[in-house]
DNA sequence: ACCTGAACACCGTTCAAGT
DNA sequence: ACCTGAACACCGTTCAAGT
């Protein structure tokens, strides 16, 4: 069997294996050989649909960042634009939180991935419609993404280990043995994820109040 | 040559090996035997000193954390949380950024490593001296490291693509092609650091004080 | 166009053997 | 205790060959 009359695979089909592989088993456990027994077909098979596997992870990543609700933003939501950031981030996080083991590949900044641009885009485009000033807009995108995946990958749920002589009371005097419980971790990550989105988005008000009132009472002098 | 009567070899030897490579050529170029030659010694001789190369990196990453300034938070630096708060942001995020291939290693939670969770004990005590509730201290610590990890790892400037071709503005009609330039992705990590991070205190701030206000104008009633 | 097996240049890790 | 070479079971990717 050489080239079937129907291709045995396409580049949704490869993708599909790929993410139930890392959700299974995580990023190590991709390799070319593997991904394709999973498929039923040869390592170099997957050559003919992706230039290495790379892209294929990529893709993965992508796929993710498209199950990321957007319509927050829409013009006709109605909502001002802190509960649509707000309702934005905790969809993205559940996003990310369903597919842990590819957040390493999609936190390192949207690249040329498209639903990741689409996410970026969507953002700014809302901020700029609700008044913020272009440049603020797209910073505004970028931190809240920082903070994000950084929640979802720095997750202390999974980042301790369940051995509670790895962490000595004599050298980290402040962390209690509390924090180390795997239900306790998990419960911090909730805390902090809504503590700090609450912290950035008061911030963030406080920001736009600022940029009004230079802009009503003392406006800024005109220079074409 | 079988065993020298001088070791060939220490930790220490391995990680300073290990960062050079990883700063010089990224973490794929890292491989026992690479590193091994780097050292003038064949590969497996690196198991003497850790059980494998996973722990190789975690020592990496761990070095970058030791670097992290926390002399903001002695007791006697008389400086309030917030500025605390601040430099060790700022400082943290220096660190990170000498060092970018590291981050996703060192992103991923503080695990096992003992700068790492130093850090995090460092913070957490001082926002609890400062005033903070326990459980708050612990939120604020962790809910920084994802906006400074997410920061460094999501970096726009290292996360797009110079290839301008790559980002049609009919998909992405917001994103326009001054954010392509590569001085202009720095500019937007910057910005975004900065106004994610007054955002970040600015809020924090107003927490405090509502705690504060709950505290002394309305106390809470005691229970045990 | 799309799949195959063979091949190349690598991997991480184990282990018996040496001193 | 600490290094070695040999070996095992893998890798990612290229490429000529097949239809």
């Amino acid at each position: 069997m050489a080239r079937p009359r129907k291709p045995l695979l396409s580049r949704d089909r490869i993708v599909e294996a790929a993410s139930a592989l890392v959700d299974a088993e995580g990023l190590d456990a991709v390799s070319t050989r593997r991904l394709a027994a999973e498929l039923g077909v040869s390592g170099p098979s997957l050559y003919n649909h992706f230039r290495n596997k790379d892209e294929i992870l990529d893709a993965v990543a992508d796929a993710v960042s498209a199950q990321v609700d957007l319509s927050m933003f829409d013009e006709s939501d109605g909502r001002d634009w802190q509960h649509a950031l707000h309702d934005w981030a905790v969809s993205y996080r559940a996003a990310l939180a369903e597919h842990p083991h590819i957040v390493p590949v999609l936190a390192q900044g949207p690249g040329r991935r498209p639903a990741g641009l689409r996410v970026a885009d969507a953002a700014f485009g809302a901020m700029v419609r609700a008044g913020w000033p272009p440049a603020q807009a797209t910073y505004i995108g970028a931190l809240m993404r920082y903070f994000i995946t950084g929640s979802a990958l720095g997750s202390f749920a999974r980042g301790f280990v369940d051995d509670e002589t790895a962490y000595d009371p004599a050298d980290y005097p402040h962390l209690g043995q509390a924090h180390l419980l795997a239900d306790r971790r998990q419960q911090v990550d909730e805390g902090a994820f809504e503590t700090g989105l609450r912290a950035l988005l008061d911030g963030l008000a406080l920001q736009y109040e600022q940029g009004r009132a230079a802009h009503t009472v003392r406006p800024a002098p005109k220079r074409s």
